[in-house]
DNA sequence: GTTGGTATCTGTGGA
DNA sequence: AGATACCAAC
C-alpha cells in the first residue's frame, strides 16, 4: 500500500465503505444526490488497484468526458499514476477506441468517420429529397430520432421492415417510407465509412455479436471489473453490451453500476430505468449485492426534503428517502416576474444580495434552466452588474461554421468517402461546382453503389466544371499524401490556405469575420496542442501503447467532445447551465428559473405521463444541485419565437410543501423595472394571472388529517379535499386508464376550475 | 453558377 | 426571432 493507501477507507460511511470493498461480484449501489456516489465510485476503482488489480483491467464507463476526467484525478490522489491506466471514459469514446482497432472486422475503415448530429440530420434530408417525398411530412428531425431509437433497441433496418407493427405506427403518423429511409440511411453510413453516435455503440454490439477472431473473448479476458455511471441513464443497447463482456457461463461477473432512478433525464435518448430493475434480476442468481446510499451530504434540510416530496408525484419509483444532517438551512425562496426581462434583472439583483449578505464568490453560485436560449437575458443583467459568468453548452465551439468547414477539409483527407465532408467542402469557398453538378454526382455515385469521391474519377472532366473538380480532386489527393509525413497541424494549416478558407475570412473585415477568422486559428492552434501534448491522457492497452497523433485519432477525439471539455477553470464565475448539463454538480446558490408551464415541464413532454415524469426528475436534479441557497423563479409572459407567450407557472412549483418556501412577502413589490413599463407592459400586467401559491394560502387543510384516496376511485359528481385547494367538487373525469384527468370546482379558490391529473393529485373522497 | 431577396418552418435536452 | 429553403434575376 502507499502512504495514502490506508487511509481512504475512513473517509466513507458504513455503507459506501462496504460499497467500495465489495469488489467482487455483481453490485448495484442506489445513489441519491449527494451521496457520494462519485466518491464511492472512485475509490472503489482504487481499493482494486491497492488490492492488486492492474489499472487496465479496469473499465470504468461514465457519460460525459467531464466526469471520466474528474475520477481519474481522484484516482490518482489515491493510487498516483497509476491512475492514468485505468480504462475510464465516455460509452462512446471508450467505444470508438475500440472500434478504431477493430472496425476492419465489420467492413470499416479503421480510420472511420463520426458522424456528428448534424451529419445524421443532413443525410437524412439527402435521403428524403432523393426519394422525392415531402419534407414537411417526413421530418427529418423526427426521423432522424426515430432512427436513433430503432437503433439504441437493437432493430436493425430489417427488422424494422418486418416488424408489422412498427410499419403500422409509420402508416398512422402518414410515414410509410421510414422504414426504406431506415435502410437506406445506414446503408449510406456504411458506403461513407461513417459512424453516428448510435453506431459507436450499435457497431460494437455487433462485433461482439459476430465475434470474428473470437475478439469477444479478447474482451471478456482483458475487462476484469467493469464498472458504469449514472446507470439510469444507459439505454437498451449500452446494456446490453455490459451484459455481452460480463454476463456469461464462467464469469466472474465482477460489475458494479451506480444509479438513481430518480435522477433519469435521458429518456429522450433512449434511456431506460428498466436498466436498473433489470440489472437487480439478471444478476439475482449470481449473488448481487445491493447498497442504498440515502444520506446526503450535500444540501440543507429544506431543499432535501422538498425534494423528496415533489418526487413522489411520479408514478414509478425505487422507495428512497434521502436525508441529511446539515441543519434545517434556508427556506426556499421563490421570485415571481411578470416578464423574462424582469426575470433577468430580479435574479440578479438576489445574486448581488446574496453575494454580499452571505459573502459567496461566483463560483458558489449557478443559473439553471430548461432551455439553452434562456441564457441570453441572464447574460444581459448580470453584464450591467459586471457580474462575471460563463455560459455552458449550447453552441459549442466545434459546431461553428468556420470550424466545421476546416474540419470538413481534414475529414475528407482522412476518409474521403465521407459524404457530409464532401458536400461541404466540395463548392465552398466557391470554386464553380453547382448544385446541378453535386447533383449528377450524388446520382451516378447511388447508381453505382459507390461514394461521392469515388464516382469522381467516371464522371470525368466533361463540363464547364470539370477543371475546378480536377483541381479539388488533387488538392484532397495530394494532401492526403502529405498526411505521411506530416503531421496533423501541418496538413491543417496547409488545406486552410490551400483551400482558400483563410483567404475567404481574412477578405471579411467586419468584426463576426474577424471572430471567425480568430476561431480558426484557435482551431489550428488546438490541433497544434493536440500533437504536442504528451502521452498523459493516454490510455495505453498495456501501457505500452505509443500515443496517436494521427489526424484521424484527432479528428475521433474531437467528434466527441462537447463544450466542457474545451474549457479550463478560468477564473471566478457565475455558472449558466441547462439542467441536464448540471447533473453530477453543486453549487452553495442555485437558481432554477423559468418555472413556468410549457417550458418547465416543457411543451415536448407535457402529452404523456413518461414525459412529465422525466420532466419532474429533471426539476428534482435542479432542486438538488443546491447546498445552501435554492431559488425558483418564473415569469408570466416571454418572448418566445417572436412574441410575447403567456404561461401559467409550473406545476412543480406547487408541488414543492410550503412548509419549505420562503414567505413571499417583501419579496413581490414592484421592482423599478416595472413600475417604469410602458403601456404595453401594463397591459401584460393585465393578464397577469394571480400567482397560485398565493390564492392557494388561504385554503386551510390539516396535513395530519388528510387521507389521499386512491386515485382509480375518483369519479364525477364524488366531492373531494385537496391539499392544497381544499375542498371542491368533481365536474366531469375523462382520459384512458393510468391517465385520467379531472375538472373540479373548488369552493375557496380564486381560479375555481381546475382541471387536474389524477395520478398525481392526491384528492380525498369526502 | 451565383447573388440577393423573400417565404417558410421550427421550436428540448446532448454523446 | 432566426435559420433555411426556394426562386428570380444576373
Amino acid at each position: 500500500m502507499t502512504t495514502t493507501g490506508g487511509s481512504y477507507l475512513e473517509q466513507l460511511n458504513d455503507v459506501q465503505r462496504q460499497a467500495v470493498t465489495n469488489t467482487d461480484g455483481p453490485v448495484l449501489v442506489v445513489a441519491g444526490p449527494g451521496s457520494g456516489k462519485t466518491r464511492v465510485l472512485t475509490f472503489r476503482i482504487a481499493h482494486l488497484i491497492e488490492k492488486g488489480t492492474a489499472p487496465w483491467e479496469i473499465l470504468s464507463l461514465t457519460f460525459t468526458n467531464k466526469a471520466a476526467r474528474e475520477m481519474k484525478e481522484r484516482i490518482s490522489k489515491v493510487v498516483g499514476s497509476r491512475a492514468e491506466r485505468v480504462w475510464a471514459g465516455t460509452f462512446h469514446s471508450i467505444f470508438a477506441r475500440i472500434l478504431r482497432v477493430e472496425a476492419e472486422k465489420i467492413g470499416y475503415p479503421s480510420n472511420f468517420t463520426i458522424y456528428d448530429s448534424d451529419d445524421t440530420k443532413s443525410l437524412v434530408s439527402t435521403i428524403i429529397k432523393e426519394m422525392n417525398l415531402d419534407k414537411n411530412v417526413y421530418n427529418a428531425n423526427s426521423i432522424r430520432s426515430r432512427i436513433s431509437s430503432a437503433k439504441s433497441n437493437l432493430i436493425t433496418p430489417k427488422l424494422y421492415a418486418d416488424n408489422e407493427e412498427f410499419r403500422a405506427q409509420d402508416r398512422m403518423a402518414k410515414v410509410p417510407h421510414l422504414a426504406t429511409i431506415y435502410q437506406k440511411y445506414v446503408m449510406r453510413c456504411k458506403r461513407a465509412g461513417a459512424m453516428d453516435f448510435d453506431d459507436l455503440l450499435y457497431r460494437l454490439f455487433e462485433l461482439l455479436q459476430k465475434n470474428p477472431d473470437n475478439v469477444l473473448e479478447k474482451y471478456r479476458k482483458k475487462f476484469k471489473y467493469i464498472l458504469v455511471d449514472e446507470f439510469q441513464d444507459t439505454n437498451t443497447l449500452q446494456y446490453a453490451i455490459v451484459r455481452k463482456l460480463v454476463n456469461y457461463e464462467g464469469s466472474d461477473r465482477n460489475i458494479c453500476v451506480v444509479g438513481d432512478d430518480a435522477q433519469s433525464i435521458y429518456a429522450f435518448r433512449g434511456a431506460t430505468i428498466q436498466n436498473i430493475l433489470d440489472f437487480e434480476e439478471d444478476f439475482q442468481k449470481h449473488g448481487i449485492k445491493v447498497f442504498k446510499l440515502e444520506q446526503n451530504y450535500r444540501s440543507t434540510d429544506h431543499i432535501v426534503q422538498a425534494a423528496n416530496e415533489l418526487i413522489t408525484y411520479n408514478a414509478r419509483q425505487i422507495p428512497k428517502r434521502i436525508w441529511s444532517d446539515k441543519g434545517e438551512g434556508q427556506r426556499i425562496r421563490i421570485i415571481k416576474a411578470m416578464t423574462d426581462s424582469e426575470e433577468g434583472k430580479r435574479v440578479s439583483d438576489t445574486i448581488m444580495e446574496q453575494k454580499n449578505r452571505f459573502h459567496l464568490s461566483n463560483s458558489d453560485i449557478a443559473i439553471l434552466y430548461r432551455t439553452n436560449s434562456q441564457s441570453r437575458i441572464f447574460e444581459e443583467h448580470l453584464r450591467r452588474l459586471s457580474i462575471p459568468y460563463r455560459v455552458f453548452g449550447g453552441l459549442s465551439f466545434y459546431q461553428r461554421k468556420e470550424v466545421k468547414d476546416l474540419i470538413a477539409y481534414l475529414r475528407l483527407i482522412v476518409n474521403p468517402r465521407d459524404e457530409e465532408a464532401f458536400r461541404r467542402v466540395i463548392n465552398f469557398p466557391k470554386r464553380g461546382i453547382g448544385n446541378s453538378t453535386i447533383e449528377k454526382i450524388a446520382n451516378l455515385a447511388n447508381s453505382k453503389g459507390i461514394s461521392m469521391w469515388d464516382a469522381l474519377p467516371e464522371f470525368g472532366a466533361s463540363g464547364r466544371s470539370g477543371k475546378s473538380i480536377a483541381d479539388f480532386v488533387d488538392m484532397i489527393t495530394k494532401s492526403a499524401k502529405r498526411a505521411d509525413t506530416a503531421n496533423a497541424y501541418e496538413l491543417a494549416i496547409y488545406i486552410a490556405k490551400r483551400s482558400g478558407l483563410i483567404d475567404l475570412l481574412k477578405s471579411d473585415t467586419t468584426v463576426e469575420g474577424m471572430g471567425r477568422l480568430e476561431n480558426l486559428n484557435a482551431l489550428l492552434d488546438g490541433i497544434n496542442a493536440f500533437v504536442e501534448e504528451e502521452a498523459t491522457d493516454v490510455i495505453g492497452t498495456e501501457g505500452t501503447a505509443p500515443p496517436d497523433k494521427s489526424l484521424a485519432s484527432y479528428l475521433q477525439n474531437i467528434a466527441l467532445l462537447t463544450d466542457f471539455d474545451n474549457n479550463e477553470n478560468d477564473g471566478d464565475h457565475i455558472t449558466l447551465m441547462s439542467v441536464h448539463s448540471a447533473k453530477g454538480l453543486e453549487f452553495k446558490s442555485v437558481f432554477v428559473v423559468g418555472l413556468e408551464e410549457k417550458l418547465f415541464p416543457s411543451y415536448m413532454s407535457m402529452d404523456s405521463i413518461e414525459g412529465l415524469d422525466e420532466e419532474r426528475r429533471l426539476f428534482y436534479v435542479a432542486v438538488t444541485r443546491a447546498e445552501q441557497f435554492l431559488t425558483l423563479s418564473y415569469a408570466n409572459a416571454r418572448y418566445r419565437y417572436g412574441s410575447m407567450r403567456y404561461n401559467e407557472p409550473s406545476r412543480f412549483l406547487e408541488e414543492i410543501p410550503r412548509q419549505h418556501v420562503e414567505s413571499t412577502a417583501g419579496v413581490r413589490s414592484a421592482s423599478p423595472e416595472m413600475s417604469s413599463m410602458s403601456n404595453g407592459g401594463a397591459r401584460i400586467q393585465g393578464n397577469f394571472s394571480r400567482p397560485r401559491s398565493a390564492e392557494t394560502s388561504k385554503v386551510k387543510v390539516d396535513p395530519s388529517t388528510f387521507k389521499p384516496s386512491p386515485h382509480e376511485s375518483i369519479e364525477a359528481g364524488m366531492r373531494v379535499l385537496h391539499l392544497k385547494f381544499g375542498e371542491g367538487k368533481v365536474i366531469s373525469v375523462d382520459g384512458g386508464k393510468g391517465n385520467r384527468v379531472a375538472t373540479i370546482h373548488f369552493k375557496d379558490v380564486d381560479n375555481p376550475q381546475r382541471r387536474i391529473m389524477l395520478k398525481f393529485a392526491k384528492l380525498q373522497i369526502l
